[in-house]
DNA sequence: GAATCACTTGACACTGTGTCAATTGACTGC
DNA sequence: GCAGTCAATTGACACAGTGTCAAGTGATTC
């Protein structure tokens, strides 16, 4: 019976998601939702209470099946503290576009003063700070971390950077591939915060 | 008779600006402007044909208040180019917390597909992106562009640092004041694109 | 054979935008 | 002084979208 119960629950969330592939500009209304995942919209509310909720919720279910953390992790392997920042631009910076079409939707949610969608989102993003907190403290342990910016406002800095809204303007605006993005994340992180970077 | 007709509109536009001051979160309601306005509903229609218009007009009305181009334009005058970008940083980066209310309620009616919105919106930031592309042009004169980036990404790259959505960022997330957003963003700036720079 | 559970259908309340029609009151020109 | 015009008013309404409620269905379980 729970089985049951988290089978429609997964065919909801993927619905949300392949509506959003289909069109990343779709309003996602709740009967779009319903009818997408086969069911009565009415049925949406025995899974969520709210139209937040479910997306929060999708937001979630994108981290678990992408594996964000476990990305993440790999990057704090490196030797370096510089190595450490480009694999950190890398892990996150290639995880970006696999959230995008959600983290449009949570991110327009938040701006709207919806208190669940910032608080899910903002969390989100405070996990990923950690991860620039960690790169700009490997730097430091290397007495590389340029003289620019204390500690707190490098992470700052990179945190900035490496948001969704950076990636967003760069690529939809100003028309990068992913692959310029990251390269020249990658060197610009680097001749902000290493101090002994001179190019390579 | 244009006369009494300006009167209404402009109490209007400030009746939208007054309700973000007081609230930066207000929802911005048709009846809650029309109420500040001190007029109808209805006879907001009689001015604007739809929301949209009328925050596209707030937006055009506050680059007037506050003269923009005279700012930016003041930030030609430098003399180097280092100079320069710093003069652009100093205009533009104090001019967006005069801006930030309505820019937000345009560019949250962007991300929401509106179309008409959007043009505003892209159009305001095309115009700020003549000020880097200046700026960058300016280093470039002058032999001192870094050749991490070809001068059209540097562009790209001081556009986005400077863009609405850093600031917010910087300002409300990491609670930078707006003396430490312009400091930090000056320098920042110079490390990136002036090849010469080595802290000042 | 009764209870339970996920789900369905259909109706409804509420909010907010935009439209329409009829009316008022002031100013303008002949 | 009277007609025309024009901004603005009141009140009703259509429409979309979220969320709620109540009654009913069909399969599974004990």
């Amino acid at each position: 019976m729970s089985i049951k119960k988290t089978d429609t629950r997964s065919r909801i969330l993927d619905a949300v998601l392949s509506l959003i592939a289909d069109d990343p500009d779709t309003g996602l209304r709740m009967a779009d939702i319903a009818r997408r995942a086969g069911i009565s919209r009415q049925a949406l509310y025995l899974h969520f209470a709210t139209r937040t909720d479910l997306l929060v919720a999708t937001t979630l279910y994108v981290d678990e099946i992408k594996d964000v953390d476990a990305r993440l992790a790999a990057s704090r392997a490196a030797g370096s503290g510089a190595e450490r920042l480009d694999a950190y631009i890398d892990a996150w910076g290639n995880y970006i576009p696999e959230i995008y079409g959600i983290a449009r939707v949570l991110m327009a949610l938040r701006d709207g003063g919806d208190a669940a969608a910032s608080a899910a989102w903002d969390s989100r993003m405070a996990a990923m700070r950690e991860g620039c907190a960690a790169a700009v403290n490997a730097l430091k342990a290397d007495g590389v971390l340029s003289p620019d910016h204390p500690r707190g406002r490098a992470t700052d800095l990179l945190w900035t950077l490496l948001s969704v809204r950076t990636w967003e303007q760069l690529t939809a605006d100003c028309g990068w591939s992913q692959k310029a993005y990251i390269a020249h994340l990658k060197t610009s992180a680097k001749r902000l915060f290493v101090a002994t970077y001179e190019g390579d």
